[in-house]
DNA sequence: TGCTTTGTTTTGGTAATACCAAATTTTTTG
DNA sequence: CAAAAAATTTGGTATTACCAAAACAAAGCA
C-alpha cells in the first residue's frame, strides 16, 4: 500500500538539487516541460512535486516566468546560529524552574516512572530516548502545557542543528555514568519535594554538560591547529610523498 | 501577475470544509472525479489540492483508498488547554532567569530603548505594542538566541488562544499604571546591572498579573453566578414577564 | 452455514496532449 | 536608437486514457 507516490521521489530529488547547490538561492529551476523529461516523468507529475515544495516553502512559483528557489528555513536558523552552548544555557535555566515547579507537585508513579529511566540508563539502553523521557516527566509534573511546551522546543531546538547534535551526542555517549549520578540527584531531590535542591540539581546537571561541550569544543580547536600546521608542514615540506 | 492559481483556492474550499466539520476528522473526502465535478475543476487541479493539503498535514492519502481527514495541528493546541494562568506563569518564570542574564550584559542603547518603550506607554501609545518592545529588548539582551525564541514562543502562545488575548487586554487596559511602574523598576535594576534584582523586579512583574487575571476569573464567576440565579429568578417568579 | 476464492468496481497514480494567458524575448518599424 | 508589435517561452488548466492497488461483492467450496 505504501508504495511512495512519483511526485515524491521527484521532490527528494529536486531538493537534493537544491541543498546541494546544483540549483542556488535565487536561481530559476529549468521549466516543467525540461524537468519532466530530465526524470522521465509526466509533465503533471513534475508539477505535484513543484507545488509540494512551494507548500513547503522551498521554491516560489511565478505565473509565466519560471519556479525559483527560495532560501531555506534552515538557512534562518542557520542565520540565527543558535549553538549547543545557548541551548543548553537555556535548557539549564527552564529546566531549572521546571524542576522547581514539579517537586511540587510530582506523584509517586512519575516517580516510579523516573526511577525507571535511570535503570534503563544503567542497563545501558537506548541513552537519549531514556534521556528525553526522564526530562518530559519532570516537564509533564510541572502541570503547566506552557512549560512543557517550551521543554519541547528546546529539545527539537537541539535537533534542529547537525552541529548541535553532534555536541551533544559526543558528550552524552562519553560520560554516562556521570549523567546517570546526575539524574538520580535530581530524583532524589524532586522525591523529597524540596523546589530549591531540585532547581540546584538540575542546574548542576546542566553545568556539568556546558564545561563537557567547553572541553569538546577545545579538544576540536586544538585538533584544528594541529591538522593545519601539519598541512602547512606538508606543504613546505623538501620531502616527496609517496 | 499574483492571480491566485485555481487549486489554492479549492484548498481553502476544502480546508473550510473541514474546519466547518463538514468532512470531520477521519472520514474519507469525496473522490477525486466527485470533487472535479461539484468544485467545477478538473482532476489535475483537484489533485494538486489534495497534495498541498498532504504536505500541510490536514490530509492522508492513502493510495486506492482514498483521502482521510488528519487530526488538525490547531486541534491538538486545543487539547493541549493552555489557559492564561499557565502561560503567565511560564513567562514568569522563563522571563525572570532572562532579566537575570540580561542584567550582565545589557549596553547603554538598551536601556535607552527601554527607557523609551516607557515614556510611550506612559503617553498612552499602543500599550500592546511598547509590552512587546519592552520584553523583546530584555530578551535581545541575554545573546541568548535560544532564550529568546523561547520568550517570542510565549508571546505567541499567549495569541494562540482567545481567551488568552481577552484575559490580557482585560488586565493590561485596567491598570497601566502599575504596568508602567513595575516595568519601571525592572528598568531599574537592569540598569544597575543587578541579576537578583531584575529576577525579583520581573517576577513581581507576572505575579501581580497572575493575581489581576484571578481577580477577573472570580469576577466573571461572580457575574455568572448571578446571571444564572437571576434567570432562576425569572424563571421561578410568579410575576409575569413585561 | 461459514469460509475462501475470484472477479468486478472503485479509487488514486501516472501519462499524454491540447489550449490558454501572462511574461519574456525577439523582431520589426517608425 | 527607441518604441511597438510579433513570436516564443512558461506556467495554468482541462480532457482523456489507462494502470494498479484496494475494497467490495458474488460465487464456489468445505
Amino acid at each position: 500500500m505504501a508504495a511512495k507516490r512519483l511526485f515524491w521521489s521527484i521532490v527528494e530529488l529536486i531538493e537534493a538539487s537544491i541543498n546541494s547547490g546544483n540549483f542556488p538561492v535565487g536561481s530559476r529551476l529549468p521549466p516543467e516541460r525540461e524537468l519532466a523529461q530530465r526524470f522521465n516523468v509526466s509533465r503533471p507529475t513534475i508539477r505535484e512535486a513543484i507545488i509540494a515544495l512551494e507548500v513547503r516553502g522551498r521554491v516560489e512559483v511565478k505565473t509565466s516566468s519560471g519556479v525559483y528557489v527560495l532560501a531555506s528555513q534552515q538557512s534562518a536558523n542557520l542565520l540565527k546560529n543558535i549553538n549547543a552552548f545557548e541551548v543548553t544555557q537555556a535548557r539549564a535555566l527552564v529546566e531549572g524552574e521546571v524542576a522547581a515547579l514539579a517537586a511540587a507537585s510530582i506523584n509517586e508513579q512519575e516517580l516510579e516512572d523516573l526511577n525507571q529511566t535511570l535503570i534503563d540508563m544503567e542497563k545501558g539502553k537506548d541513552m537519549e530516548a531514556a534521556d528525553r523521557a526522564f526530562h518530559k516527566i519532570i516537564a509533564n509534573a510541572t502541570r503547566n502545557e506552557a512549560m512543557k511546551s517550551l521543554v519541547e522546543s528546546l529539545w527539537n531546538l537541539r535537533a534542529s542543528s547537525k552541529e548541535i547534535i553532534e555536541d551533544y551526542d559526543s558528550v552524552c555517549s562519553k560520560d554516562s555514568a556521570k549523567t546517570i549520578a546526575e539524574h538520580r540527584a535530581i530524583y532524589n531531590a524532586l522525591k523529597s519535594a524540596d523546589a530549591d535542591k531540585s532547581r540546584t540539581a538540575m542546574h548542576e546537571h546542566f553545568h556539568r554538560l556546558i564545561n563537557t561541550l567547553f572541553d569538546a569544543e577545545e579538544t576540536r580547536a586544538l585538533e584544528k591547529i594541529k591538522r593545519e600546521s601539519s598541512e602547512k608542514r606538508d606543504m613546505y615540506s623538501i620531502k616527496r610523498q609517496a
